[in-house]
DNA sequence: CGCCGATTTGACTCAGATCAAGGTTTGTGG
DNA sequence: CCACAAACCTTGATCTGAGTCAAATCGGCG
């Protein structure tokens, strides 16, 4: 995550044209007059820092964010005052779409490491949406697939053991790693185990032990933050994502 | 869930102008010209029967669903075949968002009783979403607060015990019933002990004994699918939603 | 070097799962 | 209308995966 393309912070004027997420971001698969017009909305931050919130749950809800650099988690807050982290948000990827609900956002937003984002103002997004319909649909679907990716994380935690969730969450960092052209076998958690452990409702020490088991298997390499995936197959054979099961259920019908 | 307004299926003409639930539904807060248009793209589908799929994960989405009357839950799978329940929605409760990322469903929709739905196509959606700005507004508000929701799931999924978790079933469905004008401490469910047990990622069993243990305690009686909330403020202090412990908590800063 | 937070490791515990009956309600066909 | 089967629900006994508690180790940094 620490991975690629320097950013210039200094560079003020933003290029969606240019951006290496295009692939990713809003942006994705939109011609030249299309780019042109998300670029005259989006505006640019300066750097939030390790531990800073981009915002928290109450703000008033003015932009949709999307990464550019580094990573953010977002949480939310039970009523006792502990959270639970309900995402991790790589270059590319959006977040903020919970506060579109009210004026306000329901979950906060903090920054795992020196971060800059993109924003892209609520009101002129509507603007464009309302004049280019094939961003309007681009919104639609960047809001399904949010949901799609929240049903996902009820099914990890409601159904799956400690070994399947943190499998799962490897394999999820792994393909994403590959949206970005990025190794998708080797890369670095920017997330404390804590942070892992509470989004996989988990215990800090179980998810310490899981890794340490992964590694006796030979499936990764661990060392601190730093994660190498020796055998993916494996790897996904531990949440049942693999030929052989599919083969087995597919002859049972 | 039962309660309420016979609907009468035969009835094919729908009036969004004159339903009870379009305080719930998308016509939320809409004026007469605009909920012209609504009620101009809006289908009726014949009833579903208990236990046949709306739809299922794969199929192609062309609609979004709002419950007319009776009740559905919707469910992912995993690649082990086992499911997770992701929600159960009531009359004037909308699903099938999770299709807009792509051309298909991610998750299955099945009735738990005998209910009707009314059918938005996607396409008229789109349209309408163009033609009048305020109801594109609608439609974002609607997804962020489907959002919010599934976020609220994932905090009780991560981070509450069993008990916890139960305590929060309740109050969200009579927070519900309440919203309806129905009874908010007094209603059936809907759904088995099973499906309750799978939402909540429970055993049936843990199910079974915590509404015994909730009764022994005088917070609830139930019998069978009947609930009556005897005590709502000691079922909110089940999940710490109550004063004293936001009084605390306040006081703290 | 020495402190501090992050991580790991080990020992023990427990909430909730699993296993095993038994009871009750609903639906169905004769 | 009754007998029977199939769901559904409850209750008790036991087991276990993962949490909790405690302590050591590691790494970075002033």
């Amino acid at each position: 995550m620490t991975e690629p393309t320097q950013i210039n912070f200094d560079q003020l004027k933003v290029s969606c044209a240019s951006c290496s997420l295009r692939e990713l971001c809003i942006p994705q698969g939109m011609n030249a007059e299309e780019l042109k017009l998300i670029e005259s909305i989006v505006e640019r931050k300066k750097p939030v820092h390790k531990n800073d919130y981009l915002f928290r749950a109450g703000d008033t809800n003015r932009y949709l964010y999307a990464v550019l650099s580094g990573s953010i988690k977002t949480l939310v807050d039970n009523p006792n005052g502990e959270e639970q982290i309900v995402g991790f948000h790589l270059p590319g990827e959006l977040l903020g779409m919970d506060g579109f609900s009210g004026d306000s956002h329901t979950c906060s937003a903090v920054a795992l490491e020196t971060s800059s984002v993109c924003e892209f103002p609520l009101e002129s997004l509507d603007n464009v949406c309302h004049d280019v319909p094939s961003i309007q649909y681009a919104m639609r679907r960047i809001m399904g697939k949010e949901v799609a990716k929240d049903h996902a994380m009820l099914l990890l935690l409601g159904r799956m053991s400690a070994e399947e969730k943190l499998a799962s969450f490897l394999i999820s960092l792994s393909k994403r790693m590959a949206q970005r052209h990025w190794k998708p076998t080797e890369f670095n958690l920017t997330m404390p185990r804590q942070d892992i452990a509470n989004y996989l409702g988990l215990a800090v020490e179980t998810v310490s032990r899981l890794f340490a088991h992964l590694q006796d298997e030979d499936i990764i390499e661990v060392d601190r933050r730093r994660v190498n995936i020796c055998d993916m197959t494996r790897l996904r054979a531990i949440v049942g994502d693999n030929e052989d099961v599919k083969a087995a259920k597919a002859k049972q019908g």
